[in-house]
DNA sequence: CATACGTGGAT
DNA sequence: TATCCAAGTAT
């Protein structure tokens, strides 16, 4: 059935391709922060902001991002803790710290200039093929592929391939698509088009084929099987984990808070000391007491619970108790750890499901 | 290669 | 409500 579709690369009309694709970018292009110009670190942040995120959700923290972090220089001198705190709410937070780390490596080892080979640009950390493919196309007019999820399910319907997106080794299918597609003239409008197509027309569920500029061109709309591709085979559902938080305060109103680990899920990030409950033991509160004595070096008192949070990650989901409490001491004052009032907590970075505990611990307050 | 890594919006 | 996703990368 599917092997009846030969992949169309060497029959297809490239300069005619090329032709309708640029002229429909030109003229429905979106008007975004990051196409006011060319500067390549504005074209980087906006790249490792994007992967994995929408658009809408990506504006609001480009446009502060830029602001606060102008230039290399100024992104390579800034505070970790404030890079995470102008990331936090947008996930994926190593993206942040790879980016500095990044930025700093351009700074002191190119002189402050991104560089535009792609071995120099691949070998920077959170730059993986995508990313740079995307920088040197449209910071530099080179004409690498820049192949992410749009452009897989555009050209798998545009050229019939009905290999497995969701398989690592599937993108160099694409990537070789690319490299025979792509206009020399304008590398940059034609990478972004292809994914401006898929966001806009091309879309996941509906395509709306009728408006599509590259129609005629499109295997898929052809036969009709536009709505059974790209194939992308299932993901495996995630694990839960149920977790105890508290708020702690001190005899001053000071509350307790905790640096998570430098590598795995939310590094870096603060939280409400937190602890993994064992079901089939004795109460949860005794437990907790337990756990946080060992894990934090902290004598406390638990009081009520003030509300539950569910948060759902891509891999697995917390369900978490949260309740408040007293801090009768803390042994173990070290940098992971911290008391800081009501005022000094808004300057930490939080994940999302600390943001909304902490609105719980305040509306609870009245 | 498969899995870890966040979040909020769409259907 | 459940599922899938959205401009991917590191390990």
């Amino acid at each position: 059935m599917k092997e009846i579709s030969k992949n169309n690369i060497d029959s297809i009309d490239i300069k005619g391709f090329q032709d309708d694709l640029l002229c429909w970018f030109q003229a429905e292009q979106r008007d975004l922060p990051w196409r006011k110009d060319q500067d390549p670190y504005k074209v980087w942040v906006s790249e490792i902001m994007l992967q994995q995120t929408r658009v809408d959700t990506v504006i609001p923290y480009f446009h502060r991002f830029i602001e606060q972090f102008p230039t290399i220089k100024d992104l390579s001198e800034a505070k970790e803790e404030k890079v995470l705190k102008a990331w936090e709410g947008l996930g994926y937070y190593s993206r942040a710290r790879n980016l500095q780390a990044a930025v700093r490596e351009v700074h002191e080892k190119y002189g402050g200039k991104v560089p535009d080979t792609p071995k120099e640009i691949s070998s920077l950390k959170g730059v993986g093929p995508y990313t740079a493919g995307a920088i040197l196309s449209i910071a530099y007019g080179i004409p690498e592929p820049a192949v992410d999820g749009n452009v897989m399910r555009v050209l798998s319907r545009i050229l019939s391939i009905w290999d497995d997106i969701a398989k690592p080794s599937t993108r160099k299918v694409f990537e070789a698509a690319v490299r025979k597609l792509i206009s020399h003239e304008n590398p940059s409008h034609f990478n972004q088009a292809l994914m401006e197509l898929g966001a806009l027309i091309c879309t996941p569920t509906s395509p709306s084929c009728l408006l599509c500029p590259v129609r005629e061109h499109c295997t898929a709309f052809h036969e009709g099987t536009q709505l059974e591709l790209p194939i992308k085979t299932k993901t495996k559902k995630q694990r839960n984990v149920q977790l105890a938080a508290a708020v702690l305060a001190d005899n001053q109103g000071r509350i307790l808070i905790h640096k998570r680990p430098e590598k795995g899920l939310l590094a870096n990030l603060w939280e409400f000391p937190m602890v993994e409950i064992n079901l089939a033991y004795v109460s949860e509160k005794e437990q907790m007491k337990d756990a946080f004595h060992t894990e934090y070096g902290a004598k406390i008192e638990i009081d009520e619970m003030t509300g539950q949070i569910e948060h759902v990650f891509s891999h697995l989901t917390w369900n978490i108790n949260v309740y408040k409490g007293k801090i009768i001491s803390v042994v173990k004052e070290e940098a992971d750890l911290k008391l800081v009032t009501l005022e000094e907590i808004k300057e930490f970075p939080f994940p999302v499901s600390h943001q909304k505990m902490f609105k719980q611990f305040l509306d609870s307050k009245v």
